[in-house]
DNA sequence: GTTCGACTTGAGCGATCGTTCAAGCTCAGA
DNA sequence: TCTGAGCTTGAACGATCGCTCAAGTCGAAC
């Protein structure tokens, strides 16, 4: 009966995966948080619970985004394995006309800011990684069964190689160094 | 002729190099740092003058001790590409009774958890990983005048190749998976 | 033994942190 | 048109942030 909510939830999420993956989790504060969402403390509360929750819920948004812009590049390339590799090599190339909040990935950025203290976002975060893992394996496999690869590769270990490649990448990337390194 | 400083400027810095390290820069407190240090604010202050310059100290100490630790480490091999491949791969497994703050790299957190609003240490961070990918030219052209690799490698990019490398690889290490991954 | 000044101590500064709450406003339902 | 549920607002909470300072302590020089 009453009032609906005014703001838009999902492009408040939105706007709180470019604040975080700018600044990080600790470097954002609420009152950036209020001016970015343009929400007041009481609706954040409302709708989100904590910052921790707003958080919580930002970085599983920010993995949904990337495993959809994931499928949508392997789609556009009939070999599995080369829709993968122009995969990292895309991250490798910022597109200069793009507007990402960091060259970093956001995953690996709270991946190293987290510390004992915050134990549920550690266990959020570890589970995270392990899907997108599962996710590197099962597409893996998926190139071995079309006759892409070795018959018998050891998919989740070369998913766990293809994941440490991403990170160094993406992190060496954060470096202010020419394009083209 | 007044009394001397009662505390040993070097010890501290190691003490704050673990902190940092486990901690990362922003969530280390000033409160942390004298217990972890054992001084009052007024004594850090007059020695280190801020925070930020305890944390720059701290990073130049890192560093110097990688180095002293890559030069110990290369000592022990004829070989100098072999030399590296060993250093990747100790880096990579955890010796178990070593006690290391995180197993992520100090330099790598730092890295991706400075903001804009940070100028002088993002300067400083990117200074010493370019400071880092000389070094490993170096070492790598030394290996190529040695003949152990073609004689037209192009040492700059495989230097960049290997900082990459190492830091996904200490990265992906601070996952909890088992260690054998 | 006395003196003097650098070092140490611990309280506390203003600012900002994440969070809460009472009051006001707004709009769907009757 | 009236009602009232619940979202929005903005002030302000206690805690903690990085940092400062006056007072006290200690030790080298004479």
């Amino acid at each position: 009966m009453p009032r609906m909510t005014k703001y838009d939830r999902q492009v408040a999420l939105e706007r709180a995966v470019a604040l975080f993956w700018a600044r990080g989790y600790t470097a954002a504060s609420m009152k950036q948080i209020e001016n970015s969402l343009d929400m007041r403390p009481a609706s954040l509360y409302a709708a989100f619970g904590s910052k921790d929750g707003l958080f919580a819920e930002a970085l599983e948004l920010y993995l949904q985004t990337m495993f959809s812009e994931l499928d949508e590049h392997l789609a556009g390339y009939s070999s599995v394995i080369e829709g993968l590799e122009e995969f990292i090599r895309a991250v490798g190339s910022t597109p200069a006309d793009a507007h990402p909040p960091a060259k970093a990935c956001m995953l690996v950025k709270t991946l190293l800011e987290l510390n004992d203290a915050q134990k549920p976002a550690q266990a959020q975060i570890n589970d995270i990684f392990a899907r997108i893992e599962a996710r590197f394996a099962a597409i893996i496999d998926q190139a071995r069964l079309r006759g892409e690869t070795r018959p018998d590769l050891d998919c989740s270990r070369m998913a766990r190689l293809f994941q440490a490649q991403m990170m160094g990448l993406r992190s060496f990337a954060q470096r202010e160094v020419p394009p083209e390194h």
